[in-house]
RNA sequence: CGCGGGGUGGAGAAGUGGUAUCUCGUCAGGCUCAUAACCUGAAGACCGGUGGUUCAAAUCCAUCCCCCGCAACCA
């Protein structure tokens, strides 16, 4: 039994969070309940960014303060993890004190060993905008690619980061941890990406004051990554309890989009490197969700909003979906069409319908009694040698992250469970006096591999895992992956007639879609 | 010559040197314990084009075509 530390990005409350932020969330809440059923010491760390001047400016706009604004964000972002049965053990704001103290901390003692350093910044500025803007970043004619109104020439004086200080450390660290940086083709990017040059990283703004404060100089705050990246050590209460902070630290993966591959793989290690602190284990960066085949963007208006998802399908098949359909480290494609029929042939169909054939078979043949008779052909020795070796790969495979495979490997499983019972035909075998000692052996492997699909799929369906336990006549026991161990379903354990654990969706004439006898009007979410 | 990812049966995907896999869909059959579910079988791919390396290439190399991202705060 071990610790395992894992974060995912803090996101940034400019608006509603959207499928893809729940991705991100979903695959790190599936490793760390996989980590505890492990029995592994377990913290699982999400957040928010509230700094800057994109808050400042929208809660202007709506005449309250920026921790006003942030403020109901926030409920909204909490109320989505709630809803998605996300099982983070704290949630993160950098605009909380605890998080102020560690960042002016850091910023003070990097300051105070040379690292840091004021000079001015001269570049390209859209005053409407309030940002400042590379040459090469500037649309067709020359203007500011957000406003596309002319940008000017200004001076303003900053803190920069040595970074380049640490260049060849850094190349020397990744050579000599060549899993530091996840997957490799990530890792390869990065290492040219140094390799062209690492400039120093301006750290402050004076154009907002919605920030922490510089300690040595208040006109300044805090500029983004030294702000935000500090939540993964604020988390687990660096310079404030020591104990618990080596408790849990060094991070073992902090999972971020591809897209801030960059800033988690070079900045973050630098800082920690500066400020003498142990590095990560782990960076992964993830695919990015794309809706129906083309990128999720506000101004083509297929933003998918994961809340309406969640209240029509329900966060188990949302869930499923995400860990099932998208490799991790790929992009994957989301649609309605295929989230319906992954979460009916998968969910309502293989597993739900096992289970409720099974409880029905139990009732109607043993009154509900469950006996293991040990009457056990090649058939039946088939299905527990599978199921056997299903634990074993399903443990190598989240250990490894191979979360998509993983998934694939129990529900072969759940095949070969529908499977045996054609195979087997119980109703033939009820019919047969002689054979009653047959159908008792076979019921009891079909509820056992059920027992040990409840514990493998509890990270990935949380809703349901608790649900096939309890059908089974094991009451709300906790799913330990140490019990998924053939033969541990004790003789004389009465089955539980529930409802189906999920119900089919159908699709209607008009496109709507049905759910348990409830109608959904099509495109609402 | 900016960087990267990708082009595999009707759809979506897996597969990095050795008989082309899975899910859905389609067609035919079986079963009746179950959520019109479950099981079996079949049809259907010259693995983007061309050239090369190799006994052997979807898989390696070269070249071309097409899609899609990113270019130092959009997961």
């Amino acid at each position: 039994m071990g610790k395992y530390y894992i974060t995912t990005p803090i996101y940034y409350p400019s608006d509603k969070l959207h499928i893809g932020h729940a991705y991100c969330t979903t695959v790190a809440d599936a490793l760390a309940r996989y980590h505890r059923i492990k029995g592994d010491d377990t913290f699982f760390l999400t957040g928010s960014d509230e700094h800057g001047l994109k808050i400042q400016r929208k809660a202007a706009e709506k005449g309250v303060t920026p921790l006003e604004y942030v403020d109901g964000i926030i409920a909204n972002f909490k109320l989505l993890w709630k809803k998605l049965n996300i099982s983070n053990d704290d949630f993160i704001r950098t605009s909380e004190e605890r998080h102020h103290k560690v960042v002016q901390n850091a910023l003070k003692k990097i300051f105070e060993q040379g690292d840091i350093y004021k000079k001015n910044y001269e570049g390209l500025y859209c005053v409407p905008c309030e940002s400042y803007w590379l040459e090469r970043q500037l649309d067709e004619k020359g203007c500011c690619p957000d406003c596309h109104r002319p940008v000017e020439k200004m001076q303003e004086e900053s803190y920069f980061f040595k970074m380049s200080k640490y260049q060849e450390w850094w190349l020397d660290f990744i050579d000599k941890n060549p899993d530091f940086i996840q997957p490799e083709s990530r890792r390869n990017e990065m290492i040219n990406f140094v390799k062209q040059g690492l400039e120093d990283l301006c750290i402050t703004r004076t154009t907002f004051d919605w920030g922490i404060p510089v300690p040595f100089d208040t006109k300044h705050v805090v500029y983004v990554w030294f702000d935000a990246l500090l939540n993964y050590l604020t988390g687990i209460k660096y310079g404030e309890d020591e104990k618990f902070f080596k408790r849990f630290w060094p991070a073992d993966l902090h999972l971020v989009g591809k897209e801030i591959v960059r800033f988690h793989s070079i900045i973050w290690p630098i800082m920690l490197h500066a400020l003498g602190v142990e590095m990560p284990k782990k960076i992964y960066g993830h695919g990015w969700l794309v809706v129906d085949g083309t990128k999720m963007s506000k101004s083509l208006g297929n933003v998918v909003d994961p809340l309406g998802l969640i209240d029509e399908f329900g966060s188990d098949a949302i869930r499923y979906f995400l860990l099932r359909e998208i490799n991790l480290g790929n992009d994957g494609n989301f649609s309605r069409d295929a989230l319906i029929q992954r979460t009916n042939a998968d969910l309502a169909n293989d597993l739900g319908n096992l289970l409720n054939r099974t409880v029905a078979m139990i009732i109607k043949y043993h009154s509900g009694e469950v006996k293991n008779s040990k009457q056990n052909d090649a058939v039946d020795n088939d299905l527990i040698n599978l199921a056997q070796q299903t634990v074993k790969d399903y443990t190598s495979q989240m250990d490894n992250m191979n979360i998509t495979d993983a998934v694939k490997t129990v529900w072969n499983l759940i095949g070969k469970a529908n499977k045996y019972i054609d195979e087997t035909a119980p109703w033939a075998l009820a019919k047969d006096d002689t054979k009653q000692a047959k159908l008792q052996t076979v019921m009891y492997n079909l509820a056992e591999t059920l027992r040990l699909v409840a514990i493998m799929v509890a990270p990935y369906i949380p809703d349901a895992a608790p649900k096939i336990y309890e059908q089974l006549g094991l009451g709300n026991e906790p799913l330990q992956l140490s019990d998924a161990v053939w033969g541990g379903l004790a003789d004389g354990t009465k089955v539980v007639k529930g409802d189906p654990l999920y119900p089919r969706t159908t699709v209607d004439k008009d496109g709507c879609t049905v759910i348990g006898g409830k109608k959904y009007v099509a495109g609402e979410n």
